[in-house]
DNA sequence: CGGCACCGTAAGTGCTAGCTTACTGTTCGT
DNA sequence: ACGAACAGTAAGCTAGCACTTACGGTGCCG
């Protein structure tokens, strides 16, 4: 807690399986809504909502060319992802690790 | 199958704030279910559901010490979330640069 | 053995959020 | 300027899920 501000948005933002499959398509090419309405089973408004909370919680970036807008995956997003992820990462081998210490540790002991 | 069934419910099993909570306190270090459950404004049996999806998914395992249970993060649940989003990253990178290389293009242009 | 501590499961409930349809607002082409 | 294409917003409905209480099961200790 404290200073560290935990986005947890962001990490509900990848929790709808709706919108992991628009970060899969924008993750091949930026795309505007129409387009990636139609690789998916849900209306182009649906679309249209989720691409909101991605924007968001900075995970998408959009930019209107003509009458539509492009979607692009923001590389600053998906960074925040990857730190608190490795967060968890090292702890955890850190919790391994200890396992592994106390087995050696019975071993020792006999 | 068997061992790789998860992939997505893993981010699914990360969407719910109570289960990232829990996550954060075996991040800390493993826990029985009763310690968890008393830093957590839920009570125990939800406490007890929520690790039945963390463990589903394989972000958590768990020991049977006596008559309780110490879970302690899976290293392996989390490389796989790792994994998926380096991909998310390395695609959001791309996408990134192919940007910079048409505003590049632009200027010459002129 | 009997009571206790710890935990998982069952059953039921309330609320969130994702979806749809309908509407409004821009921008481009003719 | 008018219609078409593209997209965001409003309102309403429904299904799923997170939570609760109540119960059943197992291992520990005096």
């Amino acid at each position: 807690m404290g200073t560290y501000e935990w986005q947890s948005d962001v990490w509900d933002a990848m929790g709808d399986p709706t919108r992991r499959a628009i970060m899969e398509r924008l993750a091949e090419h930026p795309s505007p809504v129409g387009e990636l309405a139609e690789q998916l089973p849900v209306s182009r408004p649906a679309v249209s909502q989720h691409l909101k909370v991605l924007k968001e919680t900075g995970l998408v970036s959009d930019e209107t060319v003509g009458t539509r807008r492009v979607y692009r995956l923001n590389p600053v997003g998906v960074q925040a992802l990857r730190d608190q992820l490795d967060m968890f990462w090292n702890r955890a081998l850190a919790n391994y690790e200890s396992v592994v210490e106390e087995k050696a540790e019975e071993k020792e002991e006999k």
